[in-house]
DNA sequence: GATGAAATCCCTGTAAT
DNA sequence: ATTACAGGGATTTCATC
């Protein structure tokens, strides 16, 4: 499910918060005295600073960027879902059991679901699919390039 | 522009490869050591096999996940553009420069790209959208939940 | 060839200024 | 927010399987 979320004011960063997280989205491993030098602060400032923003819950967490092409999928699918009616539960349960799907959001409009997939072949697309096609109309676009891959919103 | 990768065979993973981008997944700042138990290898063993995944590509990055509600984006849009003839180029210029895209990907089928944004309003989703729309047809959907948030692939 | 063990070095966190 | 200090983690080297 959606995480819940305090419903507080917006926190407020300054230069140095915006600098942090900046470094961070970068390289999440790098050492705080390392950010610390970027960021021009000592590193017990740094360390409080990153502290922070988590409890505020800015920073959501820590992870891991995949490249999928490396792992093989060769594949990459954006995919619009729309249920019949009576099918919406059902199907975002199967599309949150098959781990092809690595993002799904649920959204206004005529399509409920806009949902990636990362994908071996379009074999494997066609027979995913086929999984929900008894429950769901979909329409499917292919990945062909990325102007711009996820980064940081503008930090005001 | 889309990353250059080497093109090879894809690389096999094996249980421990994989419990260790999963515990990456969940926090990419554990300490080596953390990991190490984690995984039930040594320090050494398991800094080892996290350099060799970035060598071969497999890790791209690590990065930290920001929630875009605590920086008061209230909103999330998945639009659609679908470029009028002969402004492709320059409509990607404008989406990769408005940081409010946080995503683009350039698809097959009808609808050229598909992005994300993040937003305060919807009178600031009017004010962006106006900025392609003489250049560019645009169909937008709000994102009301997200049955699954950016996770791994199957790491098969 | 890759893993585990030990020593050195560096980093992190705490407390005091 | 910084500096100093104490504790713990990371990396390198070495020995092992």
């Amino acid at each position: 499910m959606t995480k819940r979320l305090a419903v507080s004011a917006p926190a407020s960063l300054d230069d140095t918060d915006r600098a942090l997280l900046a470094a961070l989205a970068q390289d999440a491993r790098q050492p705080v005295s390392e950010l610390a030098r970027l960021v021009g602060l000592s590193a017990p400032s740094t360390a409080e600073r990153i502290r922070r923003l988590e409890a505020q819950g800015v920073i959501e967490r820590f992870t891991v960027q995949i490249e999928p092409r490396a792992l093989g999928f060769t594949l990459q699918a954006i995919v619009r879902v729309k249920p019949l009616p009576g099918q919406l539960h059902l199907v975002e349960d199967v599309i949150r059991r098959i781990p092809e799907f690595v993002e799904c959001d649920k959204v206004t409009g005529d399509d409920c679901f806009v949902c990636r997939l990362y994908l071996y072949s379009i074999e494997q697309l066609d027979e995913i699919l086929s999984k929900i096609n008894d429950r769901a109309e979909t329409s499917t676009a292919i990945v062909k390039s990325t102007p711009v891959a996820r980064r940081l919103p503008p930090l005001g």
